[in-house]
DNA sequence: TGTTTGTTCGCAAGACTTGCAAATTAGGAC
DNA sequence: GTCCTAATTTGCAAGTCTTGCGAACAAACA
């Protein structure tokens, strides 16, 4: 996602208005690399600017992610998540903490369907599920699970 | 999955048991390759027993799915998919048609997540999306888009 | 400062899934 | 074949996440 001025200049040029809302927004997800949802980003934003409304940071989200600033990822956990990394990545996610960590995949744009004729392949993602370092460790001590359901395959 | 047979057997093990609802939706399942959501299954379970409630459908889907015998997997459309194959595989989704289709993966439990250390991967999940043979050739005629937002990345 | 739009906000509504309690029934005993 | 008991099925209400809508508001610009 491009920083927080050059959003503004983005939306100028697009004729939308520059409000402190959006400005704030922009800002919070500025190298915000929790993947959060509407709601932790609401949660967040409320602490500054009270009275912001969920609806608001549903919109502007939506308008990130149709000008292509920012990435609605779903990993079937029944809410959307915007991922402010734009690049080509992928997503790791652990079961025990249920932190969500961009990854790269060597050679991942080489991968192709088989057993399907004719497919044209537009994009791939990969999700890797999976313990993280940090819960591997402390897991010796006080397991923790943290998964409902059987998710993207 | 199983065959409605054998699914039987293993329900009566379990001391659960074997209603004319559960073995209509066994044979429903059996040999489905169209990754139906619980409302399809409903819809087509209502055809032949009137009066079978979405409900029990629900239950006896995530039945099987916890027995294993099931996939439910979340492609980010917001409805959760059942997937009676539960080998090895991954999916491809034309964004024209919606169609979703099993596929194989070369090499695929090879892939690994760079850029995080000590991830320890439980399941690798990869999904195509791009456009099926049959749209693709149809889309010369008429285009056809269907997609409503971004998905699983 | 005034005007014009684009925005924000709050609430209702929509889609999907599950909780709950009452009515029903499969499966085993007699 | 008949009973009994625990598992199931049902229908409805409730819960979660996200969007539609209309009124009030404010950024941008003359």
């Amino acid at each position: 996602m491009n920083s927080p001025s050059v959003l503004a200049a983005a939306y100028r040029a697009q004729g939308r208005k520059l409000t402190p809302q959006r400005q704030l927004i922009f800002s919070l997800l500025h190298d915000n690399r929790t993947h959060p949802t509407a709601e932790a980003l609401y949660a967040t934003a409320s602490h500054k600017m009270p009275g912001i409304s969920l609806r608001t940071v549903y919109q502007t989200l939506n308008e990130l992610a149709e000008m292509g600033e920012l990435q609605a990822i779903d990993l079937g956990e029944g809410v959307t998540r915007f991922d402010p990394n734009v690049d080509d990545h992928h997503h790791a996610i652990c079961n025990a903490c249920g932190a969500i960590t961009d990854v790269h995949v060597e050679r991942a744009s080489a991968l192709r369907p088989k057993g399907v004729d004719g497919f044209n392949v537009d994009d791939i993602g990969v999700v890797f599920r999976g313990v993280c370092a940090k819960c591997e460790s402390s897991s010796k001590r006080s397991p923790s699970p943290q998964v409902k359901k059987k998710q993207v395959s």
